[in-house]
DNA sequence: AAGTCGACCAACCGCCTTCGA
DNA sequence: TTCGAAGGCGGTTGGTCGACT
C-alpha cells in the first residue's frame, strides 16, 4: 500500500519562507504551542504542510537557535562525535546546544569532511598509529556494524538518546579542549555524574536483560542496544572511573555474550 | 560586463519509528 | 495484533552568491 504524501500538494506553498510566514508561525507557536504539526498550518492560516512548518521552526525560528559560524571547538566536537556516532546528525546536534542537525550536516559536508581529509593526507603516519588505530579497533569490536554510516538501520534515534540517558539521565558527554594537534585528548571524557549514577544503579540492583540483544538498564530508561551501549562506552578512555568497577562491566558484557573480546580494549 | 563554477545552506523528499485507536 | 497518522531523521536538491576567467 502506497502511503499518501505528508500533505496534499494542492494549494500548499513550497520553497523559501517569507518574513510574514515566519511571523505567523512564531506568533502561533508562542500562543498555542506546536502540539500537532499537521493541524498547525491550517489553524495558523499558513499555506504550508506541517512538515515544512516543523522544519522551519526547528531549524530557523526556535528562540534558542544559535546563528553564525561554528567555533573551532564546535567543529572539533562535531568531528569527534561523528567519529563516534557516524552520520547521526540529531544525536550530534543534541550535544551542541543551539545547533540543529541540518546545520551540522551542512557544515560537515561543506567544511569538516574536507578538513578531515586534508588532515589525514598531511598526517598519514600519525593517524595510522593513534586515532586511526583507535577507530579501527572500535570498528572491529562493533561486530554488528558493517558500514561506518548508519551502522545498522534498526538502530533508532531513541536508541541514541538512550546512550546518554539510560545509564544516567544527566550524563554529559563532552570533548576535552584540544591542546595538541595529535588529538589524543580530543576523545570524549564523561561527566562524573554518569558513573555516580551508574554505580548507584548497580548498588540498588540494576536490571540487565540480554533478550533481544538489548539491555534494560536503570529502571524506566529506554532499552539500549548492545552496539550502542558499546559505542558509548568505547568512547571513554581507560583511566576514567569506569575502571574502578570492572566487575560490573564484566558481568554486563559476559551476560551479553559477545563482548568479552573487547574487554581489554575498554577496561 | 558576461559567463562559469563552486561553496553554502534552506528546504524538500522519502523512509523509518512510534503511538494510539 | 494490525493499521494508519504523525513525528523525526538522514540524504539530497536547488537557489543564491561570490570568486574567477
Amino acid at each position: 500500500m502506497v502511503r499518501a504524501p505528508c500533505c496534499e500538494k494542492m494549494g500548499l506553498k513550497k520553497g523559501p519562507w517569507t518574513p510574514e510566514e515566519d511571523q505567523i508561525l512564531i506568533n502561533y507557536i508562542q500562543l498555542y504551542g506546536h502540539g500537532n504539526w499537521r493541524a498547525l498550518p491550517k489553524q495558523a492560516g499558513l499555506l504550508r504542510c506541517g512538515k515544512s512548518c516543523r522544519l522551519r521552526w526547528i531549524n530557523y525560528l526556535r528562540p534558542d537557535i544559535k546563528r553564525g559560524n561554528f567555533t573551532r571547538e564546535e567543529e572539533d566536537t562535531i568531528i569527534n562525535l561523528h567519529e563516534m556516532l557516524g552520520n547521526r546528525w540529531s544525536a550530534i546536534a543534541a550535544r551542541l546546544p543551539g545547533r540543529t542537525d541540518n546545520e551540522i550536516k551542512n557544515v560537515w559536508h561543506t567544511h569538516l569532511k574536507k578538513r578531515l581529509k586534508q588532515k589525514q593526507q598531511q598526517e598519514p603516519v600519525i593517524n595510522n598509529h593513534s586515532n586511526a588505530n583507535h577507530v579501527t579497533a572500535r570498528s572491529e569490536i562493533c561486530s554488528g556494524a558493517s558500514t561506518p554510516d548508519r551502522q545498522d538501520s534498526t538502530t533508532t534515534s531513541s536508541d541514541m538518546s538512550s546512550v546518554t540517558s539510560s545509564a544516567a539521565n544527566n550524563a554529559c558527554v563532552k570533548t576535552e579542549p584540544s591542546s595538541s594537534e595529535n588529538n589524543h585528548d580530543s576523545l570524549v571524557e564523561i561527566d562524573e555524574n554518569f558513573w555516580t549514577e551508574v554505580l548507584s544503579a548497580e548498588n540498588s540492583g540494576i536490571s540487565i536483560e540480554d533478550s533481544n540483544d538489548r539491555f534494560s538498564a536503570v529502571g524506566g530508561a529506554d532499552p539500549l542496544s548492545i552496539v550502542e551501549f558499546q559505542s558509548s562506552l568505547d568512547a571513554f578512555r581507560p583511566g576514567s572511573t569506569l575502571c574502578d568497577n570492572t566487575d560490573f562491566w564484566f558481568n554486563l558484557f559476559t551476560k551479553a555474550g559477545d563482548f568479552s573480546e573487547m574487554l581489554p580494549e575498554i577496561l
